[in-house]
DNA sequence: GCCAGAAATGTTATACAATATCATTTTGAT
DNA sequence: ATCAAAATGATATTGTATAACATTTCTGGC
């Protein structure tokens, strides 16, 4: 995934939804985009730390998940729950009903179109009133590789 | 629900399974069953401490975490990742594919069978070589009546 | 430009969640 | 009775997340 032309389009999609995508923000956001799966918010507080040296303050919690907060909202991460983890959407933009498919044993992430299957499973969540707050779907389990090895 | 009788069946279905439900375990569920909805773990800790007084000694969270590992094992309580809860579940022994909608506003928790929607979503999984962990699926949202309100 | 309110970030402290490790007790089988 | 496995107790530490308040930066109206 080009990092760059990531960031871009980021930006471009916080500027027409009237947000803004900060440099702390876009920092970060380029700090996951860095990772090859998983991202942990603490790694993130070390990454953050360690670029801006010893001598240019020290970074708090709050600075790092207000962040991810943001990022979560405008759909680029998505959480992890199961894992106190996020991953980076590739298709922020495109309204997409997917499964996100995370390996606990090797952290590969695979995503997986899934619009039909999550349709009638939302059907029937708001067929008992119900508005779930997800619009994809992250699950963990063990990938193909980590069953047989 | 029938506490006593649940604790009953629980036992039951420990033995049947070669394993045991020891006063602990079986009072950690009792607590858990006391609960009207989300169970969280340090709130156990705390029942828990406080039932057995203050001269017989302090209970620490690997007692708590054990048993709940122990009772999501076998089915009597589900996790709730996205909130770090849990909640009991009203018919551990008959096999069932269902969601939990959790309202992540007043806490309400309705489990409905769900064998058919997410027959598909399983199987379109393993399309892809992933073996899911879980077998209920959790969601959190907006329940109807916090939506009105 | 200047000001006032809003948004974002910095800062400090604390609460909450979970696990590692080792000691001790209980259990069940031989 | 003895032994090994399972369960619990106990101590310590790490990881995750938020509360509360101060300060800075941005933005729009004047
Ligand atoms: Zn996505
Ligand atoms: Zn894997
Ligand atoms: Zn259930
Ligand atoms: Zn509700």
């Amino acid at each position: 995934m080009d990092a760059e032309l990531y960031l871009q389009r980021a930006a471009s999609h916080c500027t027409a939804q009237g947000s803004r995508l900060t440099p702390l923000r876009r920092k970060i956001l380029q700090l996951a985009l860095a990772q090859s799966g998983l991202v942990k918010a603490y790694q993130l507080l070390h990454c953050l730390q360690a670029e801006r040296g010893l001598d240019n303050g020290v970074v708090a919690p709050p600075t790092i998940y207000r962040a991810l907060d943001f990022l979560v909202a405008h759909g680029f991460l998505h959480r992890v729950d199961a894992l106190n983890a996020y991953v980076v959407c590739p298709h922020f933009a495109c309204e997409h009903d997917g499964i996100m498919l995370v390996c606990d044993h090797c952290g590969q992430v695979q995503e997986v179109d899934a619009t039909h299957s999550l349709g009638s499973l939302w059907q029937q969540c708001h067929q008992h009133g119900f508005q779930p707050h997800q619009r994809d779907l992250v699950l963990t389990g063990t990938c193909q590789q980590c069953q047989t090895a």
